[in-house]
DNA sequence: GCGATCAGCT
DNA sequence: CACAGCTGATCGC
């Protein structure tokens, strides 16, 4: 559940996913999909009445996000503010300040999120740099490099800050299977059963909320039919939704739901009081779609369980897994990443802990203590990007956190050198201003750190308060986390680094132990980790608790593994605006050979820097 | 009577 | 197995 408080802090002005509090001041507002806890505010009367004495402010949306939104009468209201906005169109919006009159201009791109209809994510790109505001998102490896618009020519955008959907942002959600996996595992399954015969039926145990469409679109498509449910109401514009739903109870397969539907189940009645169609009873098999996550080494997992002996538990989930999100994050490489979800179980300084492990800074920090060439370039990318945070008065009297940040930054700065003025626009100057900075490593790890952890003055609350139920089990986080810091600096230097985490793994594992799970045991058998896991679509008569097992052993794997699939991805990645050359021995560069280096560096980096963050202005 | 919040339950 | 969201109780305005 996103327990993003709205405001980013780049573009303060702007109000992305809700509407109450201080949102309420928002010059305009974004709906990245039509979930509750994306919501929050929406039909309040507060923000009904402000909409109608404002000229100027509206809510930015996809067409299919307004479409659900107004099937709903409670938000009926926003039609005369709704301004859909094609996909993947950058879009100029002008943010005006309706009693000063104070205007700021804004490009907004909408990507799609694979969460649910009309998801998507929002890209700002403006006067305060590139920011990624990925609502919820369900992006499989290598999604993010066929997304043209987070491309500038062949090279990955700039992103100064990415706001992530983290639902999944925990080693113990290591993997879950495609979506592709899960939908053959439910066909074989729901084939198996309705070929029987007419009256075997199937029962989809789907929660009130949008996000399963593609799977009756599939089935559909699939078995030639349609999938009953109660309303066509809000498909009633979608076409290629609307012709594989249906309100006729006489189909093979049911998605309707009835606030007893689990007690319809166990009468052999369907949620819709289906019990036969012509006199013979049915014969109903139920399925629960419902995530189910894997540790980095299992090697054959299911995505259909048994529950019961006509009740069945099929895998689908509406957000990334750890790996889809680390290699989403590990392409774009941003320069902040703050999470809008704190997964159950952990708090919001764990998760910001590990998101700056991926963080643009962090795997330079890398780079800087063993390829010395690399600060260079690190510096010179982050230096303005550095001064832009921290440069004008654009927050100024506006809220703590940014201010809080800037003076964090400021401070850092001056005891490395005097405070320095506003970044030279042009490139070749910011060069010798920013590498002048002696130390500039540690500054920015900490200030992403700083600002990850004091973010979201309100919003903090509410994450701490989840946070303290763990806070009696917090040794296995911390023991882990630990290891995977450690592993960070020391796998660059030795790939043997391994067993210094397996060593360190089994101390985590016995005080996880005291949770509720039974992790496998740490069998050697899977000496040979499958990267190319083959979920089983065969059904599993199993009904053992399969989908946590492992935790600890793959959380001391993964501290090995994912930094060198790390590693890997950032050498792919050579089209980086940020990616530098390698320098294959540590030697001290010569005055004239970093002169040399200067040059190559300003003939090209900066400038796709710089023209990245202009280009739809 | 309405909204916000929380516990409980899928 | 934890998606998202409903229902009902309680509290405050």
């Amino acid at each position: 559940m996103s327990s993003f408080a709205g405001r980013m802090k780049e573009y303060p002005t702007v109000s992305v996913d809700r509407f109450d509090r201080e949102n309420l001041h928002a010059r305009a507002y974004f709906l990245s999909h039509c979930h509750k806890d994306h919501m929050k505010g929406l039909k309040g009367p507060i923000l009904k009445r402000k909409l109608q004495f404002s000229r100027m402010v509206r809510l930015y949306c996809s067409f299919v996000t307004k479409e659900l939104l107004l099937s709903n009468p409670k938000y009926a209201f926003w039609e005369e503010y709704i301004v859909p906005l094609e996909l993947e169109s950058p879009t100029q919006i002008s943010l005006v300040d309706e009693a000063s009159g104070e205007k700021e201009d804004l490009v907004v791109t909408l990507l799609p999120a694979g969460h649910c209809p009309g998801s998507v994510m929002f890209l700002f790109e403006g006067s305060r740099g590139n920011v990624l505001y990925t609502g919820d998102f369900r992006f499989a490896v290598g999604d993010a490099s066929r997304i043209e618009h987070l491309h500038s020519g062949s090279r990955v955008k700039d992103i100064q800050t990415v706001y992530l959907d983290s639902t999944f942002y925990d080693p113990r959600y290591y993997q879950i299977p495609t979506r592709e996996m899960c939908l053959n595992g439910i066909s074989e399954l729901i084939g198996n059963w309705i070929s029987q015969s007419p009256y075997h039926v199937v029962w989809l145990n789907c929660k009130a909320a949008y996000g399963y469409e593609y799977l009756f679109t599939n089935l559909g498509e699939t078995f030639n039919t349609q999938i009953h449910v109660r309303s066509l109401e809000m498909f009633k514009k979608m076409p290629e939704i609307l012709s594989y739903v249906t309100t006729d109870r006489r189909t093979q397969i049911h998605a309707c739901r009835h606030p007893k539907d689990e007690e319809f189940f166990q009468g052999n009645r369907l949620p819709c009081g289906c019990t036969a169609f012509d006199g013979t009873p049915l014969r109903i098999i139920s399925i629960k779609p419902s995530t189910m996550w894997f540790g980095e080494r299992m090697r054959k997992t299911n995505v259909i369980i048994k529950t019961g002996g006509s009740s069945f538990r099929a895998c689908f989930s509406f957000h990334s897994s750890y790996s889809e999100i680390k290699d989403f994050l590990s392409y774009l490489k941003p320069v902040n990443i703050y999470p809008s979800v704190i997964p159950l179980g952990r708090t919001l300084t764990e998760v910001s802990q590990l998101l700056n492990l991926m963080c643009r800074n962090q795997s330079d920090l890398v780079m800087f203590v063993y390829k010395p060439l690399g600060v260079l370039k690190r510096t010179m990318v982050e230096g303005p990007t550095h001064d832009s945070d921290s440069d004008d008065g654009l927050f100024d009297g506006l809220d703590l956190v940014p201010v809080r940040k800037k003076m964090g930054l400021n401070s850092e700065i001056k005891t490395a050198s005097p405070p320095k003025t506003a970044p030279p626009v042009s490139v070749v100057e910011s060069f010798p201003l920013t590498v002048t900075d002696s130390q500039p490593v540690a500054h920015n790890y900490m200030d992403c750190t700083e600002s990850n952890d004091e973010e979201d003055g309100d919003d903090e609350e509410e994450k701490e308060k989840d946070g303290k139920g763990d806070t009696s089990n917090p040794p296995k986080w911390d023991d882990f986390f630990t290891a995977e810091t450690l592993t960070d600096s020391q796998n660059s230097l030795n790939s043997q680094s391994q067993s210094c985490c397996s060593a360190a793994s089994p101390a985590s594992s016995s005080s996880k132990m005291t949770g509720s799970q039974t992790p496998d045991l740490f069998s050697d058998e899977e000496e040979n980790p499958e990267t190319n896991e083959h979920f089983s679509l065969i059904l599993s008569a199993s009904t053992s608790n399969h989908s946590s097992q492992n935790q600890d052993l793959e959380l001391a794997d993964t501290l090995i593994l994912e930094q060198q699939e790390q590693e890997e991805l950032s050498e792919s990645q050579a089209s980086s605006d940020f990616d530098i050359p390698c320098t294959p021995e540590s030697k001290i560069p010569r005055p004239d050979e970093l002169s040399q280096l200067y040059k190559k560096l300003a003939s090209g980096e900066e400038v796709m820097v710089r023209k990245g963050s202009q280009g739809f202005a």
